[in-house]
DNA sequence: CAGTGGATGCTCT
DNA sequence: GAGCATCCACTGT
């Protein structure tokens, strides 16, 4: 089953934790979400935190969205925006186990054994050949395709990676023993 | 292995 | 002009 707007469109703690098993792809290529943070506007460590910006406007829009950024001017990152509109909440997808469409990803991110293809959140948006072109882009048509878990994952929890504000809040969600994730929890 | 630092571009102060 | 929601190469065990 295709992931709804209406999915997308309650509070990111609700829905981070249930994108974990979900399938992402693009044009075909990806896998399972297999780790994810949630940010929402009261959180220092957000975009969303200082107000809409020219950057982070898709993070102010609907539901069901992409928000797309550059991270350290050489990595791109993906969020997927949830909540009601300007509410400003959305999770960054941080791994993918990779399961469709392989040897592009290794084309794109060059000779790379599977597990390092997607395991942080500017390799998974490389493999997938994620860039601002697909910011704002809805997430319920190509070329993007996310699908409803097909079973209940057994759930890590964990403090958020790479912030220096609000450090403890435990909005970082895995697949608990996952080979795929960025690191371990 | 663990730890460190450089690359790189754009946003916001 | 600083500071990143990162990654990788390189160092030293």
């Amino acid at each position: 089953m295709r992931l709804t707007r209406e999915f997308f469109a309650r509070t990111v703690h609700e829905v981070a934790p249930e994108l974990i098993g979900a399938a992402l792809l693009l044009d075909g290529v990806g896998g399972r979400i297999v780790e994810v943070e949630a940010y929402d506007q009261d959180d220092p460590a957000s975009h969303s935190f200082r107000g809409r910006t020219a950057r982070t406007a898709s993070m102010f829009g609907a539901a069901g969205h992409a928000y797309v950024y550059r991270s350290y001017g050489v990595h791109w990152c993906l969020n997927l925006v949830c909540g009601e509109e300007g509410r400003a909440e959305a999770a960054l997808v941080r791994a993918l186990e990779p399961t469709h469409g392989l040897e592009a990803m290794r084309e794109r991110r060059g000779r790379e054994e599977t597990r390092a293809l997607c395991s942080g959140p500017g390799k998974l948006c490389q493999a997938l050949g994620i860039t601002r072109v697909h910011d704002g882009l809805s997430l319920d048509e190509p070329p993007f395709e996310l699908l409803e878990r097909e079973s209940e994952a057994p759930l890590a929890v964990g403090p958020r990676i790479g912030i220096t504000r609000a450090v403890k809040q435990p909005w970082r969600y895995g697949l608990a023993g996952s080979p795929f994730l960025s690191r371990r929890f």
